[in-house]
DNA sequence: ACAGGCTTTGCATACGCTTGCAAGCTGAGG
DNA sequence: CCTCAGCTTGCAAGCGTATGCAAAGCCTGT
């Protein structure tokens, strides 16, 4: 119909008001009686008026978007993870101005977006850059969130699996099944989240007098997960079960075993990844892993980073979410 | 460090010159000397200085924000078109702002959000609501995009794939594999995608004088497709081969086949799937699927959104992107 | 009937930037 | 030496909204 939008100022004439009634009619909790709040919705309806959010965060300082930074999206979690933060910063009155990172164009890029349109917050879903965007944003007074991974860094919020409880569990799991060369491929030598997994996994181990029989670093991505494990297997003695940090890894690691090895999983060789994705449940992957709880850990990192709006003194937080291992074929036949 | 931002008036006092002269030392193009443009970069540089875009949107009427609609990111084709869109519309100057329009909240609140925050322009790549959503964004006067789907309404710029093309491609690959008992899995019934897919695969059927042996719609969800492939199976004369409208169907069809029914695939049933997402190459799902170039579509997309919104007279063009046949393990043994 | 309080409304300013306009400056041509 | 064109630069007016402040009603209790 119109190009143009309605403004406040022509709603107040039609409506035989000022122009603050209108905002005042669009601002729950505002000094405005019932009738009038009710002439104002009338004209505004009859002029399909919608208050300018650029205008509003202008003179509110606030924008109501929060900055989600991710990359890789290949790996299943993540678009679980969006959709989950999408709904629940939707619920809450934010909206979500979506980075991916590509490191290509590295973090200074990323941080000049998130800076000039003057996100409330920032949640980083991305494991590389994450610990300097973590800073950067800090030093500029923005409230950050770290999903999926944790920084030494202060003043950083995050929210995280038991990555060390999970990494015990699948250790605990392996050893049960009595098996007594297992090895693990990493994420990225310095993420947290990779660290925690594989130090739980080797206290696992540890408890059966087992130490690591073989380690690669996948990476998190599906190439370089396959290339790590035909590592593992080239080994003398190869091992008889693998722990990947991810499912994506350890899908790709399946596909390796399976395919290019000929052997038989869990016959040969049990496999265990970590998210319990989606795909992981598929009964042609059937992938045992440690659960992480996308829906739960998005509704705490919404809850936390918007309460940091409203108190900024509030203590920054560290917050865990509970899994549970979820055993399916890939190491335990049925 | 500072919790403020600093302002053009302050970098301007600090390098001894107007605001305005800030202001056109970050507008590519502006009348400004170079050495007048280097003291502001140091001055705003020793400020930490960042043009505030939403005051800029305020002045320009241009957010550079483009509003893209997506739903059930668990279908891996989605996941791949965000970061694709993602990709291309950053390398533009423009940033996305996520919309998942659960049907929960409906078309309604999307499209608040979409006008309040004066997105430049909308990609749609939701299935359901799309119609209405992109009927609405016209007439407010908003460019909008379809991803992965067309409607009869005028004014509304679409990117597909061959979709027609490949269901006749899958359906002559069925036949040249000699399967007599093609049957289709819809995704949902007023989809323009799954409508067209159909017909071609009806086509490429007909062609060797078959018509379709069953037909079920999935809902373009796992269950539903499920569920569907199911039915299918309790048919009196099973089908010998199953096209779902796309992948994340397929894979759910293939599920059923092989662990419910405990049938062989592609001995008994041959399968094959659309879109080529990851999964459809990993060894142990090997989907024959018709492969749609995500990045390339999406490349498009923001072409074309962003030269609409240059020249807003510019003719709304459907275009098509071409795809081709995958053939994998799911259809034909190795 | 009146004072004092609370609620409702309008006025005017500010948010941080872009941009049309006019003034100032430069150098070339006459 | 003067004129005029072409660059640069500053001035000032907005863009659409929120909000402090003061004015205006309204009600209650005496």
């Amino acid at each position: 119909m119109e190009g143009k939008h309605a403004t406040a100022e022509e709603v107040a004439r039609a409506a035989g008001v000022s122009q603050s009634a209108v905002s005042r009619a669009f601002t729950p909790g505002a000094s405005i009686s019932a009738p009038l709040r009710a002439r104002v919705n009338a004209a505004a309806d009859a002029l399909g008026y919608r208050p300018n959010a650029i205008a509003r965060s202008l003179i509110t300082s606030r924008s109501r978007i929060v900055g989600v930074v991710a990359a890789y999206l290949h790996n299943h979690f993540y678009p679980s993870v969006l959709e989950a933060l999408s709904r629940e910063l939707q619920a809450r009155g934010h909206q979500i101005l979506l980075l991916t990172a590509d490191m290509a164009q590295g973090a200074d890029a990323t941080l000049d977006t998130l800076l000039r349109y003057r996100v409330d917050a920032v949640i980083l879903a991305s494991v590389t850059l994450s610990s300097r965007l973590a800073q950067a944003c800090r030093a500029a007074g923005i409230p950050v969130l770290l999903f999926n991974r944790t920084t030494r860094a202060p003043g950083v919020a995050s929210v995280t699996g038991e990555n060390r409880i999970g990494g015990r569990a699948i250790a605990r799991h392996f050893v049960a099944l009595g098996r007594r060369r297992a090895a693990f491929i990493a994420g990225v030598e310095d993420s947290s989240t990779s660290r925690e997994r594989e130090r739980g996994f080797l206290e696992g181990l540890a408890e059966a007098g087992l130490a690591l029989h073989g380690r690669q670093v996948g990476g998190y991505r599906y190439d370089g997960a396959a290339e790590a494990t035909r590592q593992l297997l080239r080994q003398r003695h190869p091992p008889d079960a693998i722990f990947a940090a991810n499912d994506h890894m350890a899908i790709a690691a399946m596909g390796v075993v399976r395919h290019d090895c000929g052997l038989d999983v869990p016959g040969d060789l049990a496999l265990a990844g970590f998210d319990d994705t989606e795909p992981a449940a598929w009964p042609d992957i059937a992938l045992t892993s440690y659960a992480q709880p996308a829906g739960e850990m998005a509704r705490r990192a919404a809850e936390a980073l918007l309460s940091m709006l409203d108190r900024p003194a509030l203590t920054v937080r560290r917050q865990v979410v509970a899994g549970r291992l979820i055993i399916r074929g890939s190491s335990q036949a049925a």
